[in-house]
RNA sequence: GGGGCUGUAGCUCAGUUUGGUUAGAGUGCCGGUCUGUCACACCGGAGGCCGCGGGUUCGAGUCCCGUCAGCCCCGCCA
């Protein structure tokens, strides 16, 4: 049907007859001339009626078209006279002049637009969504779901040379009590009981570096019964890896590795090894577990000048254990009261109770903070001219967030210069566990993470300063990738998930499998997941999972295209052994 | 579960502040003119449950209450 795409016709082919097909993009019709842009997903080709080269047929079936018909096209590949040449196109030197022209297809009035002019804005995407089809044939959305594939291509093949192999693991697994809600499904030949869709591979994965498959990978669907957001679907994609006998930096080496080929692919710079820092200090100078190092500033501590000051309220927050930290921002005096306070409310909504300010003017300091300057005080703070200086009191676990938020404001604000545009990085030595309130753990990743060998005598005194053989990938302030060693130990496995508030039982119950596995000769392991529509957003710059992945949920978690999910007759939920109880 | 923004022609948007004849524009759609266009141009036409329900009022796209949907955020989630 078709000898070329469209996209690829060039002048070196000017005098052939070529067939190309696809869809009607644009039409413009002058009268004794007439042409259409005609589109496949290898671009956009002028084709031409006139009457020295085309019939009289072909000229009225090019009249009868509209937008989105597929057509099936005869023609000579032509040059375009000299001044008809637009330069604007990828083909805009050449043309189709049409000997034939076949509609294959009639398409209603596209409900919404394909072609988008320039200065126009996209259709809601609540339309986009519903006419997905009609959306997916931009081309924007084809480059980036393309992009997509090739990236996932490009680990496949990476892993595959790198000695990994790919297995995959059920969809319909067991329900665990940790971690995100699970979607269940119920069992028609076991009324009552439910199977689970997976949050993630995590525990067939380790299963399998138990069965000997000491290096695996799978591109793994995973889901997770959650709120959404912009960044979040409860459908997604991971590459998930799992290696025996290894070390992080076996996993950070063939991470790197990995992103290398993908930013090969994505035409970016990914240089290594990538950085390494501590979970401990990434919390301390920057606020967050996942920075974006693409800018310099940092926070810094300054509680012994500023706890000296006749100020009560940083005063009341030393002396209950906390700290006072803050932001030097240089020139950042000129931001207007208005611009300071958005700053202000972004370290509010982070949950900081408010934020401390000052700025150094010509020969004096003005703000809230300023008039408890002592003479020194600028100094000590290392305030230049001009300068804006932010500080928030109290417990880290309250200024870190709030500094974070504080640090991101400043600099979209002041509009810092980045220092790299590609800010790669591994944080390492994550917390195992984290306060959950009323003197309960709760795991900081997930239940399987090995102690540090160095801490493993502080978990019972100490349990919450345990650091644990765990990892995060993050690239310009998103988490792409979370991993870690895993307990290959039993009694370890078991005593972690004891600490987390699971009774002997409940263990046995849920994880036995797993532990009786693990005493069936478990070779040490770790590995990590990377996140595919994240990744692939961050590279193609998709503001949303949405527009990286082919057919998404909605922030309400629906299909909008399809219509799911969707009531279903009682008497199919009757032979699942379920009622449902419908909402009022 | 909570907060915010949005909802007007197939699509993108004005109009809502301060209630008042017949709700507009661009584009798409339909008809016509046009031989080098490329957001073709020009002429004409059709097209509206102003998200939905209730209320206030002589009168509601506009004010009030509720509700639904989409998006963003918090909670939640790695």
């Amino acid at each position: 049907m078709r000898s070329a795409a469209a996209g690829t016709i060039n002048l070196d082919m000017a005098g052939r007859e070529v067939r190309i097909a696809g869809w009607v993009h644009r039409r413009r019709d002058l009268g004794g001339l007439a042409f259409l842009d005609l589109r496949d997903r290898s671009g956009v080709l002028q084709a031409s009626a006139g009457p020295e080269w085309s019939s009289g047929a072909a000229m009225e079936a090019v009249r009868g078209l509209g937008l989105e018909d597929v057509v099936a096209i005869r023609g000579v590949v032509s040059p375009r006279p000299e001044a008809a040449r637009n330069p604007g196109m990828a083909t805009g030197d050449v043309e189709v002049r049409i000997v034939e022209l076949e509609v294959l297809n009639r398409a209603r009035t596209p409900e919404i637009p394909v072609y988008v002019p320039p200065e126009e804005e996209l259709p809601s995407e609540k339309l986009r969504l519903r006419h997905r089809v009609l959306d997916l044939r931009r081309g924007e959305l084809q480059d980036r779901l393309e992009l997509r594939h090739r990236l996932i291509l490009a680990a496949r093949n990476y892993f595959h040379a790198q000695g990994f192999m790919e297995v995959e693991t059920p969809i319909l697994t067991k329900p665990t009590p940790e971690g995100a809600r699970d979607f269940l499904v119920p069992s028609r030949v076991h009324p009552g009981e439910f199977f689970a869709l997976p949050q993630s591979p995590q525990i067939y994965k380790q299963l399998l570096m138990i069965a000997g498959f000491d290096r695996y990978v799978q591109i793994a669907r995973c889901f997770r019964d959650e709120d959404l957001r912009a960044d979040r679907q409860p459908e997604f994609t991971q590459i998930d890896v799992e290696a025996s006998f290894v070390q992080p930096d076996d996993i950070h080496a063939w991470c790197e590795g990995l992103m290398e080929k993908l930013a090969e692919v994505a035409g970016i710079e990914a240089p290594t090894p990538f950085v390494r820092l501590s979970y401990r200090d990434v919390m301390e100078r920057f606020g967050s577990d996942r920075p974006d190092l693409r800018y310099a500033l940092e926070i810094r501590d300054f509680t012994d000048v500023l706890g000296a000051l006749d100020f009560g309220i940083l005063r009341g927050a030393v002396a209950r254990g906390g700290r006072i930290r803050g932001l030097r921002l240089e020139g950042g005096a000129h931001l207007a009261r208005r611009q300071i306070d958005a700053i202000e409310e972004a370290a509010r909504t982070a949950g900081a109770p408010g934020l401390l300010w000052a700025k150094a003017q010509e020969d004096r300091a003005t703000g809230p903070l300023a008039r408890f300057f002592r003479d020194d005080t600028r100094a000590l703070l290392g305030l230049a001219r001009g300068d804006l200086f932010l500080a928030a009191a109290g417990p880290d676990p309250v200024t870190s967030p709030a500094l974070d938020a504080a640090r991101m404001a400043a600099i979209a604000a002041l509009d810092l210069p980045r220092t790299t545009e590609h800010s790669w990085l591994w944080v390492t030595g994550f917390p195992v566990f984290e306060d959950a309130g009323g003197g309960e753990l709760a795991a900081n990743h997930h239940p399987f993470v090995q102690p540090h060998p160095g801490d493993i005598h502080l978990l019972d005194s100490n349990p919450l300063a345990v650091r644990g053989l765990a990892y995060d990938l993050v690239y310009n302030g998103t988490e792409l990738g979370s991993g870690s060693i895993r307990p290959h130990d039993a009694d370890l496995q078991a005593r972690i998930l004891g600490m987390l508030g699971l009774g002997p039982d409940e263990i046995r119950l849920k994880f036995g499998f797993l532990l009786d596995a693990l005493r069936s000769g478990a070779p040490p392991h770790g590995g990590i997941a990377l996140g595919v529509d994240r990744l692939v957003a961050r590279l193609s710059g998709a503001a949303s999972l949405r527009d990286v992945i082919a057919f998404p949920k909605t922030t309400a978690a629906r299909a909008l295209f399809e219509g799911a999910p969707t009531a279903v007759a009682d008497a199919e939920l009757a032979a699942l052994g379920i009622s449902a109880g419908v909402r009022e």
